[in-house]
DNA sequence: GCTTACTCTACTAAATCTATAGGTTTATTA
DNA sequence: TAATAAACCTATAGATTTAGTAGAGTAAGC
């Protein structure tokens, strides 16, 4: 299941790399027009920014903008930020790995083969599609 | 992240389906050999019991056998019944669909279509996958 | 009728998710 | 320079889910 956490973070996004113009919009006319919470919008906004994805402009007239153009935003950066791993166990984890405590072998563990193929088949398409892939009709 | 539950359960079934003949193994066994907790996995074999993939026998000599071939049980079936939906968000779900609260319109919902392609690859990958293909070496 | 092993209901502890509250900082503008 | 606007930050609360436990009940076999 995808968290709203990360589906409101893809929205949002979206939302700033649909405007003209990469002048700063404010998080409310975000949180409006995606039917997000103001305040909760106000957090992934911020961890966006910190991930180097957006940048903000303070008081009036101020508020969040693209860093970078959508076509060098990747889909799995924005995921794992805010979802975390992209893989389904742990133990296929790229980025995240660790080994489960209950296997005592990767090499023969059925569910490990499995999950490295689907690992495999959504990571293609996350790495693949960029924020610019998503703005189109 | 896949649940322990579907995670215990898919090897639960793998370890059933690589016994010689299909004769009862108490949970116990099942347990033992592949590190789950003997109550918890007690739970899941009886879901998949009621699911009609297990039968059971009580008493001294019962335990838990496979219902079918491993090649007629498809992984999808099998997680569908243990976590639940296959797609990310429940917009694409084929056989759990819910209309997401806050998108006014799934058509031009950017991470609708998204899902939908993560989802149909994800599908591809479960429905294609047999308990039977899990056990090959 | 005793033992074995599955069945079933209910419960709990911990973690995670989805926010919300409320004050702080910074920038603009009148 | 005072007022205002808007992001920044920390903490926390409520709901839900997960993972596992407890313990009594039921059926099968010897």
């Amino acid at each position: 299941m995808l968290s709203r956490k990360t589906k409101y973070g893809l929205k949002a996004l979206t939302f700033l790399a649909r405007q003209e113009t990469y002048d700063p919009v404010q998080i409310s006319v975000v949180s409006k027009s995606e039917n997000i919470s103001h305040k909760f919008l106000e957090t992934i906004l911020l961890i966006l920014r910190k991930a180097g994805y957006l940048g903000s402009k303070k008081g009036k007239g101020g508020g969040y903008y693209l860093m970078k153009d959508p076509s060098e935003i990747p889909i799995a950066a924005v995921y794992r930020i805010l979802e975390g791993p992209i893989a389904m166990v742990p133990c296929v984890s790229l980025n995240f790995y660790e080994k489960c405590d209950d296997c005592p072998d990767e090499q023969t563990c059925s569910v490990h083969k499995l999950m490295i193929r689907v690992r495999d088949n959504t990571l293609q398409i996350f790495e693949n599609t960029t924020l610019a892939d998503l703005i189109e009709k």
